[in-house]
DNA sequence: CCACTACCTGTAGCGTTTCTACGCATAGCC
DNA sequence: GGCTATGCGTAGAAACGCTACAGGTAGTGG
């Protein structure tokens, strides 16, 4: 499946990734991997960057550490984050049932 | 709804909404809006490029034609379009259920 | 007659977002 | 020594929908 379709959704998706517990940059590509049965393998060039948006809006928190010698950055999801999320679970509904509308059913 | 959302689904939907009968570029914008209860109320600096991308690639077939003394350009989906609409449809539900898996059941 | 709205098409330039293609580094295995 | 997995990151390009603008006809209300 072509990932240029993510335009717009992928940070919710990273939101809901780590909606259940912190994870690194690394991490959260294989999450979403896992998650998404293989369909979303998002190359670092994009994830990072994305990542690094969140947390400038304040939807996310980073912190370093060293694990087994590499240094990692992991992140948090703040309370703005969550709520954010939640709308954006709203959001993707709604679209998801207006695009199934009018690409499903021809009148 | 942010329209913003639409990107890299739109061409599915115009050509959705061309399926049933030929339409012009003003009636394409109607017809989405009516189709999807006023959620999608695109502006035209959007639909005309849009349609002229589909024409460009083989998509649809335009014609030019008066009608109550206005000039119209009336769109018809070609048999690409249609078989592209029909990949398109798949890919969607695809992508669709992918999403909701990954943003609705946090693990 | 004039203003306003609906109808109808179109272009120019912008901003956002994801992508590709790199670069750099450590750990572990063969 | 070379390869893979782990791990973070930037630079530049490409795609696409948006805003703002431009231009025109037909019909209606004052």
């Amino acid at each position: 499946m072509s990932t240029e379709r993510l335009k717009g959704h992928l940070d919710a998706l990273l939101l809901a990734v780590l909606e259940p517990g912190p994870l690194h940059g690394y991490g959260v590509v294989e999450k979403l991997r896992s998650r998404s049965a293989g369909a979303f393998d998002l190359p670092s060039g994009t994830i990072y960057p994305a990542l690094h948006r969140l947390e400038r809006t304040g939807l996310i928190t980073g912190d370093w550490s060293v694990h087994n010698g590499r240094r990692r950055r992991t992140y948090t999801i703040t309370a703005a984050g969550r709520t954010y999320l939640a709308s954006e679970r709203t959001e993707w509904r709604g679209f998801a049932g207006v695009v199934d509308r009018v690409l499903e059913f021809p009148a």
